[in-house]
DNA sequence: CGATCCTTTGACGGAAATCAATAGGTGTGG
DNA sequence: CCACACCTATTGATTTCCGTCAAAGGATCG
């Protein structure tokens, strides 16, 4: 577990949607995040704990490598500070998972999962700001919320019902209010 | 979601152990992790999701005020490299705890939470390698591992009987192996 | 139009939550 | 030193939410 090094490479998504993801050994697969336009990947050549990125559609990143960015933060000192900054709003967003996973029900997991899709897309849709786009397919949603795709289906369902969801279709939501 | 700026303060825990936690409005608590000698607290200033840190026992903790820090990384460019390396090892122990409030059984979160805590805290320990002090009480464990105390004490017993834990006190575990 | 994949719905079972009572530790004061 | 109160932990009985197993419905593509 060296420290003290800087990132090997940094990519940002610039177009489209990557899920990424943690494997038990036995093939239990949890995802720990959904990537939109805008938002880091940082990769480190020594990385212990191995994660997956993988696109959810055609998507386009843009490139850092190591070098570049070093000669960047050369003549920049403000860059590091922002990789931090960074650093910490990736770490807030892992302990409001760690929340919805540790404490919340499947309802509330599901509405919490609209709502941050809505939020983290929602900047670039256009027009009808509460259509939301859901590029990943069920089973992504279930293993980021550690439920059961049958249990978020059904929980789906539910919302509809109550009125929480207006519409509902395989790649897009509608949120009430 | 300001970002771009360094952190405010750092500390670093020289003696003892805290617990980090997150609420819900309506009192329900998550602990996100508990630090042992060696480990790192970062505070902003500009903190909006707001979480919690508290002394498990009498401890101490070594504070490194703003300015302090950007003198230094003025001279040491290596200290900002090292602060953004020490973010990623936060949000891969963050994962790891993703997957185990997501995909892990019970029996399976205590046994990890129990090699953890060993891990952590055994490098100091004295004599017995394989005495794990366990300086927070039932309720924290069962708060950090998404279960209810009774399951955690059940669990526990469980284990006790088959044979993946030699001794059990209130402060203190004996594992097998 | 048929094949395949993804999603939804149904019936049932089980792991953990909940409700409730007991036991064990710790500290205080008589 | 013992008795009492208080707090934490364990154990027991029951419920419930979600998981599991199974089948059917809908979308997408060649």
């Amino acid at each position: 577990m060296e420290e003290g090094e800087a990132n090997d490479s940094l990519y940002v998504l610039v177009q489209g949607s990557f899920r990424l993801s943690k494997h038990l050994e036995d093939g239990r697969r949890q995802i720990t995040g959904f990537l939109f336009p805008g938002d880091f990947v940082g990769v480190r050549a020594t990385e212990a704990s191995a994660y997956t990125a993988e696109a959810l559609e055609d998507s386009r990143v843009c490139h850092f490598p190591h070098k570049f960015l070093d000669a960047i933060a050369a003549d920049c000192p403000g860059v590091k500070d922002r990789l931090i900054a960074r650093g910490q709003t990736e770490y807030h967003k892992a302990q409001d998972h760690i929340v919805l996973l540790g404490k919340k029900t499947a309802e509330e997991r599901v509405e919490s999962f609209l709502r941050m899709v809505a939020k983290s897309i929602g900047k670039n849709a256009s027009g009808d700001v509460s259509e939301t786009p859901l590029p990943m397919p069920r089973q992504d949603i279930a293993d980021y919320l550690g439920l059961r795709l049958e249990t978020l289906s059904r929980t789906l369902a539910g919302l509809k019902k109550k009125g929480a969801i207006r519409e509902l279709s395989r790649h897009s939501v509608v949120l009430a209010e």
